[in-house]
DNA sequence: AAAACTAACTACAACGTTATAGTTATTTAA
DNA sequence: TTAAATAACTATAACGTTGTAGTTAGTTTT
């Protein structure tokens, strides 16, 4: 119906040239006090909005800050979003999203597709695959080109620019120290395969609790699970090993899980097996997520205040999006904490 | 460190106009064909790639959708924007997400900030608070703009657009009858207060379930949740009611949820009172989330299919915009389907 | 009363692109 | 051999803004 309205009409419509109309609008001290009340009531009038592409344009900014995740249905993303949104709303910024799938190919063309000219810096989980090919060149190129990147949660060393991560050495100490404090001793533990960053740090900060207490590492309370895809079947696979392991080992008194999933399956193995929660095994996971609450018993978990993770890591990336004078990349770390729930007591 | 490459820098470093380099890499005929090699050659090397803003300005359009949720966390949500997103990107469209936070004054400020001139159309779920209000001022005025909107889930038949819904209604017939089909006769309702339209469908599909198989209705079956913010307090609460309700009808068989933190909280309520599920008692909930695969005992559910209906939406959109030629409005059903799960027989 | 100053404007260029309308030479037709 | 046709380009305007550099007319200074 009515598009909306430019300096150029507004201009015509009252016979001043659009420089005039621009800078009345602006409240510009050149502009004769009839000129502005003029235009500024006609502008309000029509509705006028500048029109933010030519803005973009002009002050080759856009304004717009892109997201990539590997996964939109993990609690833990979704709450990365939501504080990377709040933000950014609050910084005068739009957020556009892409999923990267876990998939090496498809995280190549989404930062092409977000840097080809719409957004001013970006924000990336890396994906599964990239972190197994070790292939950065990408986020390279990209930082290359003047566009800041800022990685969060699924990071790589090799990579140069601003990141933010939880500190998961220092998570999975906590929780693991949470478990040896309830007098626990023989912890198995449901891991990732090593190339997972994150895995590999929560197996670390695992076995340091353990050294510290004086517990003798048993690799084979160590489960590593090869995690492409949280499929059914994957599930069952899952299941299948914890069980195993818990009729090899029945001393077994506790159960960290890397996530909520596999702590999830943990629980669903225990109980078919009759083992009581949180009397005979105590178990805890490391998530930000929902069926922690909803499970039975609810489980205690190692909270990764994903929505934390998001403002920091928005604000790290509109601080050097501010600052053209190169300041050295920052690495943030925010803390974990542990929500005590029924599954240890 | 190397800017990006622009047409201007091209000719100017070949010898060439600007139109002639714009057309070379177009590969009009209108060019010689050394000119055309020379440029093509060189625009490649230096991995030349139009200016999307420019581009945007040029022909008013940006090729970019908007979205705006209430809430992120949501499982629903999350798989409706992977429909999107997924079906955006195939078509060439990148998609720039919002949180309502269930506000209608966040829902008129988004609005408002993606329609300046960034965006070509929207994809909405209304926030409860727009839909208690029964405001949709903002709505009518984007459209108005020439915008085109598609509504989802949370709609209204006060708003004139295209809309992608399930069959809420016939969803909760379906699980209504599932529940009579098991030889429940006595079917306890846990629904929303009436204004949230998926809530009020729901409740209607029930009723005529029971109706359909001769069952009267009680109402003391039915609880109605003022529904706000799923806060531990609400939880709580409603845990309360569910309990009270409980207690006071022993003979309940049945309880069907509209959503997945209702039956959940149910489940606890059961487990407590020590009733067992499903033989005592059988469960189902409407939803497609994740605490059902992982509750113990499992939901059994009706799933909305929250990718399709991302799919459908943005679908119906890109239609839209494609065709300047008013289209009659749309409203597109997406079926449900029954995933049976341990909490039904 | 001429020089200097000021208030209130307007013109222009630029951001990067493309479509339309020129402008050259050179080739072809009659 | 001269007009018409064609090939291969270039100039210009436009999308909507804004900042810089003019341009007026009127006012002040001396």
């Amino acid at each position: 119906m009515k598009k909306r309205i430019t300096l150029k009409q507004i201009a015509k419509e009252l016979n001043y040239s659009i420089s005039t109309v621009s800078k009345a609008l602006k409240n510009s001290p050149e502009i004769g006090i009839d000129a502005k009340t003029k235009i500024q009531a006609y502008a309000k009038l029509y509705n006028y909005k500048p029109n933010n592409v030519a803005l973009s344009l002009k002050n080759r900014k856009t304004k717009t800050i892109g997201v990539i995740i590997p996964e939109m249905v993990h609690y833990f993303f979704a709450k990365v979003i939501i504080g990377i949104e709040k933000f950014a709303k609050k910084k005068g910024y739009n957020v556009i999203i892409s999923l990267s799938n876990e998939s090496f190919e498809k995280e190549v063309i989404n930062i092409e597709t977000l840097v080809d000219g719409q957004i001013d810096g970006l924000i990336i989980s890396l994906s599964k695959e990239t972190l197994l090919k070790q292939d950065f060149h990408h986020i390279h190129e990209t930082i290359d080109l003047d566009i800041p990147i800022i990685l969060f949660d699924r990071i790589s060393s090799n990579v140069y620019c601003d990141k933010v991560i939880i500190d998961d050495v220092e998570g999975a100490k906590k929780a693991t120290n949470h478990l040896i404090q309830n007098g626990r001793k023989s912890i198995l533990l449901i891991t990732t395969e090593d190339y997972v960053s994150v895995g590999n740090l929560r197996t670390t900060g695992y076995i340091q609790a353990l050294k510290e207490n004086n517990i003798e590492l048993d690799t084979d309370l160590i489960i590593k699970v090869e995690d492409k895809k949280s499929t059914e079947e994957e599930l069952h696979n899952i299941e299948e090993r914890i069980n195993e392991v818990l009729k090899l080992k029945s001393n077994i008194d506790g159960i960290f899980a890397v996530n909520e999933i596999y702590a999830a399956s943990a629980l669903k193995v225990l109980k078919k097996n009759n083992i009581k929660i949180p009397e005979e095994v105590g178990v805890i996971g490391f998530t930000d997520g929902v069926i922690s609450r909803f499970s039975d018993p609810s489980l205690t978990t190692v909270d990764q205040h994903g929505e934390k993770i998001g403002k920091q890591a928005c604000k790290l990336l509109i601080e050097r999006l501010n600052n053209t004078n190169n300041i050295p990349y920052q690495t943030k770390i925010v803390e974990t904490s542990i929500t005590s729930r029924e599954s240890s007591k």
